[in-house]
DNA sequence: TGTACATCAGTGAACGCGCGTTCACTGATGTAC
DNA sequence: TGTACATCAGTGAACGCGCGTTCACTGATGTAC
């Protein structure tokens, strides 16, 4: 209770975020509710809110906290790659390790993505422009591989939304599609492989291109 | 009625699923449940269990629906491509209508395509074995692209995880992700430039191999 | 330093909602004689 | 062909659940004097 007593919680906004975010990394989205949330921090629903102005606002939160996560995963990860001198293997390296940052959060946090990610399409997206998102990172990083000669001019916007749409998918398809049910190891085989296939195309593109 | 009068339906069960699959057109797997099915129909929630053992059926029956609905729209434009003598641009064209027939199909059919591949982790994912389906349509296709030197060997698995991975994530970036607030004709240009970039990298891979 | 009192952050009870599901029932159907 | 009756497919009412939200309230806090 940090100095409070138990009838002022002193700081019931932040403590129900906290659930929330809980609550999301456990059972989705759909798990995100007030009254969990509230009951989590043994509180009376009433009492939140005096912080949020309904359910909407609490699940925002909670979408945020998720967002925010995921980019900083990614961005651990990034952070971990060992120097590289050639550029071009330097932008392949860097946009590899996005995706698989990307697929592994969600492998690793299926709730956390989904709450970010999967909600009722009537409710507008995040904001994923947020510059340390996992957005902007991904377009930073084909930003250089064009650079590098991976990409067509007239493909740049393709470039983007093929890698979001890549991982992305092969993200859901493991979560909660068809490759749902695949033991962790073949799980690995699968990732290895389809991102493989991605630098190798990648690197034949700038091939045909007449770059080495 | 159909012959019938309006105690006994007749054929509630498939009026129920037919119910069921409208619900899942307008509002995805959310909105299919027994009550509201019954309501569509004018019957009591209580009929429903005459022909169903519970919600879950119901919303199995939904599923199915959904997946074969997009099974035939695939297979409807498989069947409208014009003859290709070569076998190579043959087996990109067929793999193209099959990419664009699943983003299609998941654009124009959200409702559907959400209750057959959306659902709550927790759910068995349906069985996408099935002869006709998406899944194995899509095997196929690259079957034929691995026949014609567009795939190495030791990227097999990766070409059809990736193929798939590709439509469905932009399915979903588009549907209720980041890109779902483009406005319809840079939704278009957005679908040629990936699809587009899919099938270069496929031609410089082949090349890279040394075929033509 | 002590106290009156406004303010703030909680409680507790209740509302209406839609859901899945179960119960005892009744109306319609069709078959045996 | 006519009727008794078993069977089948519905009804209607009710249950408990968890949800979001609102109401009048009360206990704790901290500020003015």
């Amino acid at each position: 209770m940090t100095g409070r007593n138990a009838y002022h919680h002193g700081d019931l906004r932040n403590a129900l975020i906290a659930a929330a975010a809980e609550l999301a990394e456990r059972g989705g989205p759909q798990a995100v509710t007030i009254r969990a949330a509230a009951r989590a921090v043994s509180v009376t629903p009433t009492a939140a809110y005096r912080h949020f102005s309904g359910h909407e606002e609490l699940l925002l939160a909670a979408r945020s906290y998720s967002l925010e996560q995921m980019g900083d995963a990614m961005r651990a990860r990034l952070a971990a790659l060992p120097a590289e001198p050639d550029p071009a293997k330097d932008a392949m390296a860097r946009i590899d390790a996005i995706g698989r940052g990307y697929v592994d959060f969600a492998l690793s946090h299926p709730g956390l993505f989904r709450t970010a990610f999967v909600v009722d399409p009537a409710r507008p997206p995040l904001d994923f422009q947020t510059p340390e998102g996992p957005h902007v990172m991904l377009v930073r990083a084909v930003d250089e591989l064009a650079r590098q000669g991976f990409v067509d001019d007239e493909f740049r916007v393709g470039a983007e939304v093929a890698a979001w749409s890549l991982v992305h998918g092969l993200s859901l398809l493991m979560l909660e599609g068809p490759l749902s049910r695949l033991p962790e190891q073949e799980r690995e085989t699968v990732v290895d492989q389809t991102m493989g296939l991605f630098a190798r195309s990648y690197w034949a593109v700038r091939a045909a291109r007449g770059l080495t």
